[in-house]
DNA sequence: TTTTCGATTTGGATCGTTCTAAATTCTGGG
DNA sequence: CCCAGAATTTAGAACGATCCAAATCGAAAA
């Protein structure tokens, strides 16, 4: 009459055993049933069922974890969810590894790399089966490199670490910003800016690197004076503009590192009179929702953020499955857009 | 010599136990230590930490989860990541509880309810102390009473079920709009249109009842015909006010449910030939970043995710300490942001 | 040299599952 | 009615931490 001295404790939480008494059967017979165990008899598998359903049993994940070694569960970081393009392929992430019947936790490390390894190790702790990483600006080589040693799965996502050892999806960043470059050159600009972008990161290296490139294999000069550094916002690219037109001999078109500056870029060309697309030639990178809505309708370079998703979550699963394969890269690639901000240069 | 007999396994991961046994002290002595317990002594806290570092050992969170019961854990499920508004407060959200010193797990519904639940439960049965929820569009209010009956501590963010008993920390839509109406009455306006939102949403019903309740107040009939319903996006925006001045009493201002359908309204005002904030005035609602960038620049009500955030991250915690406590609710108040996108009524 | 008492340390049970090996129950054929 | 072999079910030991009560240690007091 005294069999359950716990039944004082306040919410008391229902287990497999209250489940497995009420049912009638064993704990481990419940077990079974809980993991859909075709040797289990089909009216025991009714029988508890019915009696989750009646008690509100509550399955706990946290212990079946500690005992099978495997979570399911994938965590994935991303450098700063606020800017629009990493939001739509965080969304893309989750939905993929879903669709693979994986849960996923999904953190903003707002580009502070301590905030990263927090989660990283966070991560850890929970035994996460892998990791997805969109590594913040300045994050430490080291600390992906160790990654790879600890033995966790990962892959890094949109951004590389050049030596960290780790596989990757991204996009052929060089290679967008060239058929931009030269669609621009083609059209008989000669003056090209190139308005943002840090080197703290791959994307940033990439595209400015593109830029260069391409203007030097057209045999047109590099000035300066025309490429200007930072971090996106419209902000920035509305105050880069109007300083460019300042110059002596200002840029007639712009290639923008992302859409984000180009709008900037588009609103600061109006503040001072000029009309995108007809006075100045303006180009984005990434295709935003917004980025044919505009007036003009801007010109850009889709980014397939689903087949990025996609492969990140294939390249994590493989490598679950098999930790020491050779590291593999998946590059998506870039689709050039044109609409009406681009324009052959003015007078 | 072969006191552990599973050497051979693959990756054996690192416990308590091997780092007991090379400091050579009790597991539970280790485990003061990772506690940070002030009872164990200098010496041998230097020791096992020391010992720790060099093994490379991994707390196992979710083992201590099994004994302790608590997790420190909350689930954020948001119902659409990839509007700005709901980005950002999820930025703030995330801040608020680091900051308090929990692990935060977001999701993403992506407005499917059931995504929304899958989400839930897994939470519950990872032991989450506690969820923050933006309900998806169509949440089902007795999957949210339920949660109340469960005894999960839950608090609604920025949009309310009314009925479900959960403690919620929102805006005040209803007055925010009231204040905008206002307003464009107050310029001389009497055929004022109000854009989007939807009647599935407690934003939506309360921010219309706001606009109609408003005109009332000042002795202005309604016109159905002013009145559009939808889902919040730029194209929406920009049709529907394409779509309004082809009446044959066109509206000369228009209330709009967001920025974002704001953003649309000013594009499809350009792509007639009409410009917001001199023949046509527009404001928006939630004061995005970008909203004073455009030209003209957006009039809108701001809306302190911050304070929603903080509150919401507040009222959790209080209701894990105190579950039974009565429910409470926090409404942040909304600041009228004049631009330049106002004007009286032109002509 | 004992005692005593606070400061440290520890053994062992426990949290809620899964898993292995073995026990039990069914079947149909002889 | 018995029995082999398949179909089900189960006991009990993990998994890796925490926590309680009790043991041990040290230094000061007697």
């Amino acid at each position: 009459m005294n069999e359950r001295p716990k039944l004082l404790r306040a919410r008391e939480r229902l287990t497999l055993r209250d489940l497995a008494a009420h049912a009638g059967v064993s704990r481990a017979t419940v077990s079974l049933v809980l993991a859909k165990s075709p040797l289990v008899a089909e009216k025991t598998r009714a029988r508890v069922l019915e009696s989750a359903r009646l008690l509100g049993y509550v399955y706990n994940r946290g212990a079946a974890n500690l005992r099978t070694r495997r979570t399911h569960t994938i965590g994935v970081a991303i450098n700063e969810i606020t800017n629009p393009y990493f939001t739509g392929l965080t969304a893309e992430i989750q939905r993929a590894f879903l669709d693979l019947g994986r849960t996923v936790f999904i953190s903003n490390s707002d580009e502070d790399p301590a905030r990263q390894e927090q989660f990283i190790s966070t991560m850890r702790e929970y035994n996460a089966d892998g990791l997805v990483i969109c590594p913040a600006q300045g994050t430490d080589l080291d600390s992906m490199r160790r990654l790879r040693e600890q033995g966790i799965a990962c892959v890094l996502m949109s951004r590389d670490i050049a030596g960290s050892g780790l596989d990757y999806a991204g996009h052929a960043n060089h290679r967008g910003i060239s058929l931009v470059t030269e669609h621009l050159i083609g059209l008989g600009h000669r003056r090209i800016a190139m308005i943002g972008g840090v080197d703290l990161t791959s994307t940033g290296r990439e595209r400015r690197a593109g830029y260069r490139e391409t203007l030097a294999a057209n045999g047109l000069p590099l000035a300066p004076e025309l490429v200007v550094t930072g971090t996106p916002s419209r902000s920035m690219g509305a105050d880069a503009i109007k300083r460019l037109l300042r110059l002596d001999d200002p840029p007639t078109a712009a290639v923008c590192f992302n859409d984000v500056i180009a709008f900037g870029v588009m609103l600061g060309l109006r503040q001072v009179g000029r009309e995108p697309g007809r006075d100045f030639a303006v180009f984005g990178y990434d295709d935003l929702a917004e980025a044919e809505l505009w007036t003009p309708a801007l010109s850009t370079v889709g980014i397939d953020s689903h087949a990025i998703g996609t492969a990140a979550a294939r390249l994590l699963l493989e490598r679950i499955d098999n930790p020491d394969a050779p590291v593999k890269r998946e590059i998506s690639q870039p689709r050039l857009i044109i609409r009406a901000s681009g324009c052959p240069p003015a007078r």
